[in-house]
DNA sequence: AGGTATTGTTTAAAACTTGAACCACTGTGT
DNA sequence: ACACAGTGGTTCAAGTTTTAAACAATACCT
């Protein structure tokens, strides 16, 4: 079959949002590193914590929820223990489980940093956007984010392990 | 002053953008380090050169269109010229300066690869899009880049260090 | 000529990710 | 009960990438 390539009015769309999503993520993870000492991915963590009951969600949860590996994730848990922001406890009803909870700290810090990262976001994005492309932009990514799950329903990075380059140099 | 918090539908459409950007990007990756070799950042540079006049850029140009730190770049010219992808030459007006250059191999591999990219672009994103969509999607995000680009005319990661966290581990 | 700004690289340290191996436990079937 | 496959989560070693800062070479300006 030959390939569909992209209409020109996709491949603009498509630029435009690679050149936004990077600039977008650089900017948000530059100033949470600057005030939070922490890149997106950790202050993430953080907020769906504080956001649980009780401030507690198991690892594997967790994971599933920011769709990264529970590999991952440990490392991550471990930096944010060493930081005092989350604590490890064991899970009371599977003996082989652990929940990581959102210290008082933790709580303190996401609340001390989360007016700038708003602001950034806000910044960033709905201080320039109509309330229409709002709702426009919840909807695509919706789309998008529904289109990916879909076709390996919720298959996670580490179950399609991917070839590594061949080593040369 | 307060902080202004997310509307409601802000925040529904924030949280569906952190969402979707991290599959994608995810999903993007794996496709192309499976097929290409290589993380989505490197690929683009071979796309940004097949596309320049003559398939070469200056250094520092293709850094400002990739939005990347010059440090970083070089880093990762390195990387596709032991691949063989890319070429470094000196800059003929310039003697400071450096091109690089796409290879008849490396544009081989793109034109290997770009078909299965753009099935991945097209199954995640514009087969799921109405035409409305796609230009409200471009509108959006060219926005965004504004936003960020106005903001500090420019300004790359590297004008503007951040404080590294205290390793108090 | 002299001073300053650019270009791009190098360096060393640090952060992060990965896949595989692994242990402890759970649940199921027999 | 008992084997035994499956889960939850961590550890491990290796590799990739990123960072900031320092640097050399050249260009530009006065």
């Amino acid at each position: 079959m030959t390939t569909r390539w992209l209409s020109p009015a996709e491949q603009r769309a498509w630029r435009s949002y690679v050149s936004a999503s990077s600039l977008l993520e650089d900017t948000i993870d530059r100033r949470l590193q600057a005030e939070a000492g922490m890149p997106h991915l950790y202050y993430s963590i953080l907020a769906m914590l504080s956001e649980a009951p009780d401030r507690r969600l198991r690892m594997t949860e967790l994971a599933e929820i920011l769709k990264i590996t529970r590999s991952r994730l440990t490392y991550a848990v471990t930096r944010l223990e060493n930081d005092g922001a989350v604590q490890r406890e064991g899970c009371p009803t599977d003996k082989r489980g652990h929940v990581a909870v959102l210290t008082d700290e933790g709580m303190a810090l996401l609340e001390r940093t989360a007016p700038g990262h708003v602001e950034t976001v806000r910044a960033a994005i709905f201080d320039h956007l109509t309330p229409e492309q709002v709702g426009q932009l919840e909807e695509i990514c919706e789309s998008i984010a529904r289109a990916i799950q879909g076709e390996n329903s919720g298959a996670c990075r580490e179950d399609l392990p991917w070839r590594r380059r061949s080593s040369t140099s």
